[in-house]
DNA sequence: AATGAATGAGAGTTCATTCAT
DNA sequence: CATGAATGAACTCTCATTCAT
């Protein structure tokens, strides 16, 4: 029996911080080799290619964002909470050696070849559906999904922001906007 | 005098377009060397390295969107279609080749390495007082700040899901909803 | 077990003659690639760098040496004809390619940029032993040791002095003068 | 009537200097340039190529050593006095840089291809001459010749372990042994 | 299954030199 | 005469990938 010297989502986790702290194409097999200890032909047996490995890298993404961050949706707490909880969760990660949005980095960097456009699409229509079931415990479902829909567009700017400038105002100022609305709402609601 | 096989600023536009369609990285010496007609070696007389022949590029790019977007704010026309005028431009550079924003794609994808933040951050502060400086026509100062602040992440992230869907009503609601703040505006305004 | 399609030692010995041949700088990478067979990628598969490269070819000719050269002390002769067999070998190297002494142009090539210089200068230690050694037979260690190293700074010039003028006499009759130095001791000892 | 920037000899000291420092093949034309003040252009404007360039520079360092060196074996001093005073001034050219002897450095960086062999082989027989004409004065002719012959071997071999260990007492004591030549034949003189 | 060897293309950069004014 | 532009080849080194065992 051979021995497995590394779990699968280890190494998906170590090359996902790879490509996280370099982008995609500037990243070589030989850092993501090093960085999970196996060899460069050991990487390749798992993977036939760069590509094909980003592609499990991406999907390993997706389902820790899930676990981490969108999970949080469907906590047991206040609404406000919970999106308090989900947004504070997603700007951590973001400040993972300040890369930002793993999404929008290789959206950015490799939408035009449209490698990995339709992966990565499909976490953002999660992300609304979650920010939306948070949301419309105070509004009606369609407003819940617009505003879902210029929060996610306002957070990724606010990412970009921090990103370049390493100013984490960029992410709490957003959070708090975002909190804000449940306030903004109650009064609007309690005034009539 | 040495013949100039090429105008500088037409050699920095052809860069530019390369550079834009494909990343930095992923760009090479080889690719700009053949869009601009000199071999590599005749474009490196020019310029001593890939880096400092972006960071020329980068500020090529300023001076483009100065002319041609930000300019748009001093011209004489009402708010309203100065705002909006100046968001059509800037979309219209982003649907080229489907790139998106020059500058975000730049930010996000060398950020880490602290290539070009500085030169990125400087275009936005100007995008800010530009949008600011038409909004302060229906509202106080310090809160048309805060609105072209917002507007910026919010465009930003419209940017970024139409160059993964390709769908350009990421873009034109976009610009309704901001030209919609004049609207909204000035109602409150009149119910005064 | 992978293809080894090229000994490691027959690697490092045709390297050898390449950079003995056309000095460090002005061997190029693809000249020992074409020498060995290897492409250029396959040459630095093996040595990470030039320089790395030029390091393992002095060790493989410090080995070359000790065996071919330095190895004639501890032979079972008598310590007459064991210097001269020395220097002998030693000069037979010196008119391959009238190259001189491979050490000694190396030396003179990088010694500024002191790439080498610690590797070569401990070979030349291992020769002064050498040559101690065997003058030990007929004069005082101390004497001995000092007479090594003047037939040190003469044998390298006499290489010079070939090397530039092709005559081989400056060899020739460097070995005469070094053997020349028992008889005049004997002469000397037997005076007494 | 046109400035003349430099003057053709602080033109070729320079270039001299820089091919001291880093050796023939490790210099580039751009270092010569930007040494001498002119650009590439204005370099081979006067020169032709690298390899003409180079000769001039040995010409000039050649007619150097003559003003500087062995220009002292005809000075009005006694014959000891005079070999030291030679000899400490070629010492002295040696350390700068650590450079060791140009015109050795050069032969063994470039004589398998020949290139300046002949202009080269010239200072020596030159030195010899100088250093021969000092000892005549306390040995027959063809005896001096001998000795400086041996001399010289010695001195470059000397420059050469000074050069790789950055002792100079390869250098000061050469000269000890040199100089030491006259008491020693003195004694020898005066026994008899 | 897993690994070191090998590959050919290409990376960014510098080379010595020539051209055109 | 002098100079900036340009050239094409070569430089050291790395790329993603394949091969052979």
């Amino acid at each position: 029996m051979p021995v497995q010297k590394i779990e699968k989502e280890e190494l998906l986790h170590r090359c996902w911080e790879v490509f996280n702290r370099h982008g995609y194409h500037n990243t070589s097999i030989s850092m993501l080799a090093e960085a999970t200890g196996l060899g460069k032909s050991g990487l390749m047996h798992h993977h036939e290619s760069k590509e094909s490995l980003m592609r499990a890298v991406i999907d390993f993404a997706k389902v820790s964002i899930r676990d981490m961050v969108l999970s949080v949706a469907n906590e047991d707490l206040p609404p406000e909470q919970r999106l308090e909880k989900l947004l504070r969760r997603q700007n951590r990660l973001a400040k993972i050696d300040r890369r930002g949005c793993f999404f929008a980095n290789t959206a950015l960097e490799t939408g035009s070849d449209n490698l990995f456009n339709s992966d990565i699409e499909e976490i953002w229509e999660e992300w609304k559906a979650a920010v939306s079931s948070i949301l419309s415990s105070i509004m009606p479902p369609d407003e819940a999904a617009a505003t879902a829909y210029r929060l996610l567009l306002e957070h990724e700017g606010a990412i970009i922001m921090y990103k370049i400038s390493g100013d984490t105002e960029h992410l709490e100022k957003f959070v708090a906007r975002a909190v804000g609305l449940f306030g903004k709402t109650m009064r609007k609601a309690s005034k009539s």
